[in-house]
DNA sequence: ATTTATTTACGAAAGTCTTCGTACATTTGA
DNA sequence: TCAAATGTACGAAGACTTTCGTAAATAAAT
């Protein structure tokens, strides 16, 4: 049996997986509340690209009752995974290390963020030793 | 003054971008040689692709002679830059250790790559000190 | 000089994404 | 009960992306 098709999210559609990871299960009314704070849609454009990502196998949906709940049918882990697997591939040469020195070597990476870094590498050699 | 749009390259987009990075200022027919060895489309499309980035302001040209050179406009630093700032905000909640931490974490993540993160961080400090 | 090859310009088809209007079904509540 | 509100389904328009065919200009070759 083949791995799930990889099937890539718009940003349209990556904004309601944002919505469905944090809110959990939701219904469209849910989710298109939440969004028209941030941008400017009609129901029924939410609705229709819910259906969409049903379709493209994005959710998954629970119809029993008037009111479908949705359900993301990725984890965000996976997700994440993705892209940044991608972006690694196709812009950092293939170095995960470059991807970090670069993220890291921002400006606005603060000194607490650093700690924090520096201290999971320490526990990442500790569980080596 | 306001700064330059941001407009955001499609994936096709991305890819020629990436060889004009690679391979500098580069006439059509470099960029098409090159893209068809892991792309299949005919040689005008890969002229359309980039008589369009022109015109997006994506990369620009010199049409002195009858072969145009076409050059990047961003430079490989200032789209990473975009792509990775976008990819906190959105998927890590806008903590850049979060995503170092997501990346390192990936068992793909090779022993000599953590040891240059290890050895950058402490570059870091030194500086700071 | 004239044919051949290479290149740009242009337009249009096919595909995808986003948007919304309308129709129909179901629930709520007066 | 039956009108109003809320929800889903569907279709189609408009925008954008990708693709390529064809025509016209320029350069190279014989």
């Amino acid at each position: 049996m083949m791995t799930q098709k990889n099937i890539k999210p718009t940003d349209s559609e990556m904004e309601i997986l944002q919505l469905l990871w944090q809110k959990g299960p939701s219904s469209v009314r849910e989710i298109h509340d939440e969004l028209s704070k941030t941008k400017d849609a009609g129901y029924t454009t939410t609705l229709k690209l819910m259906q969409i990502m049903h379709e493209k196998g994005l959710v998954s949906r629970d119809a029993s009752s008037k009111v479908h709940i949705y359900t993301a049918a990725l984890t965000q882990q996976q997700a994440q995974q993705q892209l940044v697997t991608k972006m690694i591939d196709h812009m950092f040469n293939g170095s995960a290390a470059r991807l970090v020195m670069h993220t890291i070597g921002q400006k606005h990476t603060s000194k607490e963020e650093i700690a924090l870094i520096k201290a999971y590498l320490e526990e990442l050699e500790k569980d080596k030793k």
